[in-house]
DNA sequence: TCAATAGTGTCTCTTAGACAATATCGC
DNA sequence: GCGATATTGTCTAAGAGACACTATTGA
């Protein structure tokens, strides 16, 4: 999006396209190699980051909202999202970083007090988890800088999205103790270490990888492929896939891998 | 509410207290007597019943104003609110029994066609569960009717609400599975025949007394008392109480009563 | 031969779940 | 004695969790 059209889509047009008082904050999970990262933006003139988000069209449900932001600011599509809270307080928005001044600065149109963009938002968070390497993040006139961020290392960040952050954790790892994960994940190849470090990784504990194995061969969720994996100078693993109809079965009715 | 306060809060006043296009909706579960009830109003002039809602005010928060929207037509404080989920799809509001000219109707005002009451409102959904007899309805100017329904008998509903109601109630049973329930909803003092029905109310399923027992007496979540309460002309059930500590423990840490 | 990682089997203990007979109470 | 409800114990099978050695690979 380019100057102009921010312009004429949030200061001119603003809530006659979109809904007031309320958001959308998407929570983006990028899982690689062992880690858990977060993708942040940061706009132009701000030395604060802050999540993936934006409003909702008066055309549009919460749900499309969300997708469409995480398309238009990651170029995912069918991307796996997660309703799991709203947030709302009079005061989560109120930061001496985000302020009419700044946007005037930014877009040279003079921005009232009680613009609608500085007003009580009620945002509604959304997470999804997915490999690092598929998210094109993208940078426009406003949005300056889009980068991934380790969770256990974030910069200061706007608003209460530290908040919005720890609590879709809290949700992706309930969702990992009741449900499956991996399959938009993993590579369609996979090996059982790589499928149990993701869970690691995740939940911060370590995983037994005899019992987590014998639970996976029982539950039949993964394949046995006649390949293995070169990885250099150790033991080549074997490569699994995923049995897709009884995943799905698990994503369906619950499954609790780890406990 | 009388009707000159209805007039000034909603009709004139309006925005300048409320936020626009969000508003809260309350699902207020009875439990009395193996049964399970949602508490439901209806506005005058209507033949259509809704959840208990409202708007937030500038000056609270989502929980808050969820909060004051309970107090205010049901007399209850200090309720387990428990946010599970927001809804927000532009067609969700839109039904031909709420219409401005029922409200012109009702209040004798002019009221336009995009009266910010009628506009696309994303809702936050609560659910509580209280005991049934606990709770005393308010009816005002505009609610002229509140009583409760079996959730198996519901009358026709507006809006989604039969979707929020369906989906609060899957809350609830998930909420069940993982966490102990009753504190605030048995009296001080109970039997595990109550305790138990209460379980398969919600859950609509049967529970082995004997397997119940033992694993509540394992976990030491109850304490039995040398009183026993007289049913009539049945064998006289002992009376039990919470181990407040342990009960709180659960809360914070999760615990499976069934599975 | 070494360093690094993958792969595998057994034992114990806890728990879930199935199951039915006896006790108590008021009438 | 009858009808209704409460109370109680045992067995089996499945699963969780603890635990350590061997195999493979490339350098």
């Amino acid at each position: 999006m380019d100057k102009n059209a921010f312009i004429k889509d949030f200061i001119i047009d603003g809530t006659s396209n979109y809904l007031r008082n309320v958001s959308i904050d998407n929570v983006i999970f990028g899982y690689h190699e062992k880690e858990l990262k977060v993708l942040l933006q940061k706009p132009q003139d701000m030395s604060k980051w802050h999540l993936q988000g934006g409003y909702i069209k008066r055309s549009e449900s919460i749900f499309e909202a969300a997708k469409r932001i995480a398309r238009e600011q990651t170029g995912l599509e069918d991307l796996f999202l997660k309703q799991f809270k709203a947030f709302g307080t009079p005061q989560r928005t109120k930061d001496p970083y985000f302020t009419p001044q700044l946007l005037s600065r930014i877009t040279g149109q003079k921005i009232e007090e009680d613009h609608w963009l500085f007003d009580y938002f009620v945002t509604i968070g959304f997470y999804t988890l997915t490999e690092y390497s598929r998210v094109k993040p993208v940078s426009g006139f406003y949005m300056d800088e889009c980068q991934w961020w380790d969770i256990h290392d974030l910069p200061p960040l706007l608003f209460d999205h530290e908040l919005v952050i720890d609590e879709a954790l809290k949700a992706l790892r309930m969702r990992c103790y009741n449900y499956p994960i991996g399959l938009e994940l993993l590579p369609e190849k996979f090996t059982l270490p790589e499928f149990r470090v993701l869970y690691e990784t995740i939940l911060e504990e370590r995983l037994d990888s005899r019992n987590f194995e014998k639970k996976l061969k029982r539950i039949g969720i993964i394949k046995r492929l006649n390949e293995k994996k070169d990885i250099g100078p150790h033991r080549a693993p074997y490569l699994y896939t995923f049995n897709k109809e009884l995943y799905l079965k698990a994503l369906d009715e619950g499954l609790a891998l780890v406990s």
